[in-house]
DNA sequence: GGCTTTTTTGAGCGATCACTCAAGAATATA
DNA sequence: TATATTCTTGAGTGATCGCTCAAAAAAGCC
C-alpha cells in the first residue's frame, strides 16, 4: 500500500558515523547530517527519533564493522600476526573518516556532560578489549606467547597503546608508523 | 586614578582551564563560564576578549604548569626516575580536573573544525616531546639507559603511550595503575 | 568632596541549536 | 484509475549560543 524509502538506512548510518567519527557529537550539528544525508529535517526524524539515537547507531556500526575486520584478519592470518599487524592497518586505513578511535573520541566528549553514549562507547570499548584478550589467549595455545602472561593484562595494555597510537596518528608532525611499528615490535618480547 | 578589578586573573586563568579541561570547548558555554568565574559577560569580554582567548590563555597555563612539574621532578629524582614515575603521577594526581591530557582532547576536538587552538595544542604537545627527549638523553648521560637507543624515537613512544594511559584512566572499568606500572617497567628494558 | 578612570552590571543582539508538524508528493495495492 | 498509506518537504518552534554596549557603581587622585 505505501510508499517506501528513497534511501538505503545502512548507507545513511554508515556516512553520519563518519561526519560523528570525525567531527564529534557537539561537532555535528542537524545542519550537516541534513546535508550529508541529503535529507530535510522531517525525514531525518520519521527516520532515526533524534540526533543522540543516530549517534548510537554510527557508534555500533563502528563497533560491529572494526569487530568483524579484527575477526577476518584473525581468521587469515592467526592470532599473533593480526595483533601484530593491526596497529599499523588501523592508522594506514585510507577508508577510515579519521585516524583516532570514534569510542575514545565519545568518551572523552561526553563523559563529562553524563551523557549515556559516553557510556555506551565505553561499554564498546571494553567488548573490544574482550576481543584482544580473546586474540591473545589464541596466540598462548599456538605457542606463540608464553602461558604465564595474563591476556587480560596484555589486551589491556594492548588497548592503551592502541589509544595512544591513533591519537598520535591524528597529529601533524608525529611519525606513527614508527610507534606503530614499536608497538607490534615488542610482541615479539611475550 | 582608576579603579582596580576584584579579581586576580591568574586564579581565574586557573578555573577556566579546569573547566576547559573536563568539559572542552564546545561543552563549556559563555554561561557555564559566567559561572565559575563569578563574571558577568562584559567583565569577561572586557578582561579575555573572546572564548577562544580565554582557551588559549588556559591551554599554555596547563602546558607550563605541566613542564614546571616535571623539571621540578627531575631535579629531584634525576632523569631516568622522573620518567618511570610521571606515569603514575599523572593519572594519580587528585588536583587534576581530569585524566586525560587537554592538548590531547583539544586536538581530537577541534582538529575537524581545523580551528586555530588545535594547531596551538599540538605545537605545545610537541614541546613536551621534546622535553621528554631531553629525559631520555640525561638518563642516557647518566649510563641508566644505552646509547644505542634513540631519544627522539624514545620520547615520541612515551608521549604516546601516556596519552593512552591518560585516556584509559578516565574510563570507568579500566585499571590505568597497572598500565602505568607497566610503561614505567618497560623502561627497565633500555 | 569632586573629578576622572575603570570595572561591573544585565538586558538584549543576531545566529544557530535540535526539533516539530501540517501539507503536499509519491507509490503500492485494489 | 482510485484509494490508502507512507515519505518528503520546509517554514517555523523555543532555547541557547557567543557576544555587545550603555548605564551604574566603585576606587584612586587632587
Amino acid at each position: 500500500m505505501p510508499r517506501r524509502p528513497s534511501y538505503d538506512r545502512d548507507t545513511l548510518i554508515e556516512r553520519a558515523r563518519d561526519i560523528f567519527w570525525r567531527q564529534g557529537w557537539a561537532g555535528t550539528s542537524l545542519k550537516d547530517l541534513e546535508a550529508v544525508l541529503n535529507m530535510k529535517p522531517g525525514s531525518f526524524y520519521a527516520a532515526f527519533g533524534s540526533k543522540d539515537a543516530l549517534f548510537e547507531l554510527a557508534l555500533e556500526k563502528y563497533a560491529a564493522d572494526g569487530a568483524a575486520r579484527l575477526e577476518a584478519l584473525a581468521e587469515e592470518h592467526g592470532a599473533l600476526a593480526t595483533l601484530k599487524l593491526y596497529p599499523r592497518l588501523v592508522i594506514e586505513n585510507g577508508a577510515a573518516a579519521a585516524k583516532a578511535c570514534m569510542l575514545a573520541k565519545t568518551v572523552l566528549e561526553l563523559t563529562a556532560r553524563e551523557h549515556a553514549l559516553a557510556d555506551r562507547a565505553n561499554a564498546l570499548l571494553l567488548e573490544a578489549e574482550a576481543r584482544f584478550a580473546g586474540l591473545f589467549r589464541r596466540a598462548q595455545s599456538d605457542g606463540d606467547i608464553l602461558e604465564s602472561h595474563d591476556p587480560q593484562a596484555l589486551a589491556r595494555r594492548y588497548q592503551s597503546d592502541l589509544i595512544g597510537l591513533r591519537i598520535s596518528a591524528e597529529r601533524d608532525g608525529v611519525d606513527a608508523q614508527a610507534i606503530a611499528a614499536e608497538i607490534a615490535e615488542s610482541l615479539n618480547r611475550l
